[in-house]
DNA sequence: CCGGCATATGAGTAGACCTCATGTTAAGCG
DNA sequence: CGCTTAACATGAGGTCTACTCATATGCCGG
């Protein structure tokens, strides 16, 4: 299961005191993310709100980037863990079902959590041990490469739940898929506050279509 | 047809002087965008390269932002005249050879034109008279606004040339359809420095399975 | 009570973006 | 041609942000 700390963390916290405060500020950090965006963030402002010193900040987190990559992945912890009970308890009997569902919890998740709106999957996250890549933007490289987590755990409860073919076709399928709803997701939430219902709509039309090569039919 | 000076430049360049040194400028902020990418892009740097004073690119470029907006405006403006080009004179029969076109012409561009690799569509552009959205990343939502230009223009050659029906569902399908594939393409030239050939197949694929909906079958 | 080690702190550094007062050139006009 | 006026060009410097590091503070075994 992925987590906070991995890659994430300059240092884990180990008294109690200091996981309160990293956890106080990844809070913040997601509060100011809907008021005032990546952008608009500062570390002075995260460190500030959390009633702590600039100095602690950096003892915790490498930098802007890692704050947010840190939380993007505590969101996505979540949204992973709501969705596989999802799966597991629902009656689950056709996998264009399973489909609807991860849009529905993700667009749920998206309106209602913190931060979650803005940062989603992805948006920020340089890859943990990434190479230095030059050349690149980091904020839209780091998007792919948590998409690819994502896609990492998708695949683990399609083949578990839905008995789909193992194998490195559907592997590359599940990254794309996710790939382009997550683009189609973010063009309904720009579209619409609570993102536009047809381009909702559109993306699970667009999955559905997309994997029915890849996924035994129904 | 879009035009670099469309509302991304402070004041449009009167001279002849002043055209060469915008162009100038745009031209290092490709090999720069290259070279170090877009976090590592100063004005600075770009202006120093360009021979020009740092005051005079801000005479014209209302801010970084800006520049690449209108970078990316230009190799927008390249690669549609030059789809819209193949399109009318290629022998196509079929709208899904049209997608193929599409998609092997910003591939090809993407190797071969300095900046667009990186920049290509969106990535950065924010909207020329956006509204200021707080609680947004810029760069994001520059990528969204830009990929509904093109869809735009893609419409209107879908519609000239391949007879499809017009409409309100064609239009969504078409923004649907550029914005997927165009975060698809980012992940196959993350992948593989001339992009991936298996996800570029794939983005095929994705397109055209959804557009079947949408479009006249072939 | 105390030495030594881990942790906490915030003034300070480096550097980026962008401005604006000043200097320079061109244009309009009698 | 000289004068007035406006447009344009310039780069030193203001402001702000990410991030560091020397110092202060607390903790703990002896």
């Amino acid at each position: 299961m992925t987590n906070v700390s991995a890659g994430t963390l300059r240092r884990r916290p180990a008294q109690r005191r200091s996981v309160e405060r990293v956890e106080r500020m990844l809070d913040e950090c997601a509060r100011l993310l809907d008021e005032v965006g990546y952008d608009g963030l500062t570390t002075k402002e995260v460190a500030r709100r959390a009633g702590v010193p600039i100095g602690t900040f950096y003892q915790f987190f490498p930098d802007k980037q890692g704050l947010v990559r840190a939380l993007a992945l505590r969101n996505l912890d979540a949204f992973l863990d709501r969705l596989t009970a999802r799966l597991g308890s629902a009656e689950i009997t056709d996998w264009t079902d399973a489909v609807d569902l991860a849009v529905d919890e993700f667009v749920a998740m998206k309106r209602t959590i913190p931060g979650f709106a803005i940062v989603d999957f992805g948006e920020i996250l340089p890859s943990p041990g990434a190479p230095p890549l030059k050349g690149t933007n980091r904020l839209l490289d780091a998007a792919l490469e948590n998409n690819v987590i994502v896609a990492d755990r998708l695949r683990a409860l399609t083949i578990d739940l839905l008995g789909a073919p193992r194998g490195p076709g559907l592997d590359r399928a599940l990254i794309v898929a996710v790939e382009a709803a997550d683009a189609v997701l973010k063009l309904a939430f720009r579209a619409h506050p609570d993102g536009d219902p047809d381009l909702i709509t559109e993306c699970k039309k667009l999955v559905r279509r997309y994997l029915a090569d890849h996924l035994p039919e129904r």
